[in-house]
RNA sequence: GGCCCCGUAGCUCAGCGGAUAGAGCGGCAGACUUCGAAUCUGCGCGCGGAGGUUCGACUCCUCCCGGGGCCA
């Protein structure tokens, strides 16, 4: 592990006990108030390396951890806690950094930033995205705007499929529409494909265009649409510069080298690549783009192709481990308690643009990614409109659009971070819970976990309603410092929508 | 047959080695002449099972049971 290379109010702290203790310190929030603001085990996991008595241990570690600045008191607890209790005056530089720091705050942890690349949807272009593609394009996005957060330079790809059978297939029905026909028994079905007729010209660029602007409304910007038939024109380059071997007419990678469980076909006996060979020349093409780490979103239908895409980059003499494939699990869709089976051919899906005309982008983007990418979800057709009222999204949106209002009764009203004497626990608990967001925006991206920023804006929002319905912040005692907690507030609840692509309203 | 994901409250899910396992929804009972009630307050003997590692396990390891998926 890492040290936490955050910077922080918290973060000195546990630099600073880290350093009396000799190992690295990770504060965490007791759920027993009794156990002060933070406390560390830190103590326990020393005791076996140094060779001391844990309490023993605990008990020198608080004694000095109490002369520490902005430590109002320190103790030891069994087995061999360590608990600190705060001064306001350290309340007050937390918050006082929060509010300096404005919309960066808890951004650019990145170390060393690199040039990535975030391969997201890349969906066959052959209908309209579907809400599986909806999952990958919620989830793939907030790990680029987490990254992106970080510091890192990051593009977002898809990766356009326009070759092979099915866009064969595809062509053939909008062909047969555009003649007033029937399309072939094996052809697709579905409605769009009259109207991609009626647009005339190219069939797939017609059909990307559209996919383009479902994503624009939900908020994911692709900045660099690859067509898998200019890719495969590299296709000599990429054989070229991989240590191929022919065996039964065929060109092959030794990909078991790598961890895979056999060896591929780049390129058939017949002279034809494979969809390995093309997935070859598309790396190499990433990697001709400068960038230093490739992030691919699948869906857990595509699991087996983890080992053979990281055996392609240590094939071509890169670090597998800079070439991520993120896989998430699948949406399942029931109407009346039924499991209901999707087909893009036939039609009979539900889309991406009816998600979000039913419920809004907000409440989508906000369902698909609270939950962990590795957790199937279930998406009831019959409750989605429903569900949307009940979504939490609102609820975190409200707490920004009440501080909102209460900003704009303040009118130029002065705002302060330092505390004006003994703080109230609601004024505490919500300092707290801000400072951790540096941390835990740190984590989520480490952790390509973008699902633990809405647990924790809900958290935030709840810190927030109870300290105002408690404590008044115009005209109280307070006033300033008040204005400069919900000032911190407000930001931090903003940059958490804004990281998952929710927006922020200033009213509701 | 091999591989991947998941079994936590009635339902949907957090929790990724620490102290008394948490939210939302649903249910019950309360709080608006006060900065926005889309809010707040109170009510919950639940970690699929069995071993193991550890001072400490929902968390890590093994096996079993159950659900979903991929490949053969």
């Amino acid at each position: 592990m890492p040290a936490s290379r955050c910077a922080g109010t918290l973060a000195r702290l546990e630099r600073a006990l880290a350093e009396a203790a000799g190992v690295e310190v990770k504060l965490e929030r007791p759920g027993n108030p009794a156990h002060g603001d933070y406390a560390t085990n830190v103590a326990l996991r020393a005791a076996p390396v140094r060779r001391r008595a844990p309490l023993e241990l605990a008990g020198e570690l608080a004694e000095a951890a109490a002369a520490l600045p902005g430590v109002k008191r320190a103790s030891a607890a069994r087995p061999g806690f360590v608990n600190l209790e705060m001064t306001p005056a350290w309340y007050g530089e937390a918050l006082g950094e929060i509010i300096a720091a404005g919309p960066d705050y808890g951004a650019g942890f990145a170390s060393p930033r690199e040039r990535v690349q975030v391969e997201l949807v890349s969906a066959n272009p052959t209908g309209p995205l579907t809400v599986a593609s909806a999952r990958n394009a919620a989830y793939g996005d907030a790990v680029a705007r987490l990254l992106a957060f970080a510091g890192h330079d990051v593009e977002r790809e898809y990766y356009v499929n326009d070759l092979g059978e099915q866009i064969d297939r595809f062509r053939d029905s909008v062909e047969a529409r555009a003649r007033g026909e029937e399309p072939p028994p094996d052809g697709y079905l579905g409605d769009y494909v009259a109207g991609i007729a009626a647009l005339g010209g190219d069939p797939v660029e017609r059909m990307v265009e559209e996919i383009r602007g479902s994503l624009d409304r939900f908020r994911v910007h692709v900045g660099e649409w690859v067509h898998q038939s200019i890719v495969e024109q590299e296709i000599e380059d990429a054989l070229a510069a991989l240590p191929t071997y022919e065996a039964e007419g065929a060109i092959w990678l030794r990909t078991t080298e790598w961890g895979d469980d056999k060896d591929r076909v780049l390129v058939r006996s017949d002279g034809r690549p494979t969809y390995f060979g093309a997935d070859a020349a598309h790396i190499l093409h990433k990697y001709r783009g400068g960038f230093e780490r490739l992030i691919y979103v699948l869906g857990a239908d595509h699991h087996g192709y983890v080992a053979r895409l990281k055996a392609l980059a240590g094939a071509f003499g890169r670090d597998p481990d800079r070439l991520e494939v993120l896989i998430y699990q699948l949406v399942h869709l029931t109407e009346r308690g039924e499991t209901r089976k999707m087909s893009k051919r036939r039609g009979d899906v539900v889309l991406l643009d009816e998600l979000t005309d039913e419920i809004g982008v907000d409440a989508a983007r906000w369902y698909l990614v609270s939950r962990g990418h590795e957790q199937t979800i279930e998406i009831d057709v019959d409750l989605a409109g429903e569900r949307s009222e009940k979504n939490p999204v609102y609820y975190v949106q409200y707490a920004h659009a009440r501080i909102a209002g209460i900003l704009r009764n303040a009118g130029s009203a002065r705002a302060s971070a330092e505390a004006p004497g003994e703080l109230a626990s609601e004024e505490r608990d919500l300092v707290k819970r801000l400072a951790e967001f540096p941390t835990l925006a740190e984590e989520a991206t480490e952790r390509r976990a973008p699902h633990a920023i809405p647990t924790y804006a809900i958290r935030v929002a709840d810190d927030f309603h109870r300290f105002y319905h408690r404590h008044r912040v115009l005209e109280s005692e307070a006033q300033a410092f008040r204005l400069a907690l919900c000032r911190a507030t407000q930001a931090v609840i903003a940059r958490c929508l804004d990281l998952i692509g929710v927006e922020a309203p200033e009213r509701m």
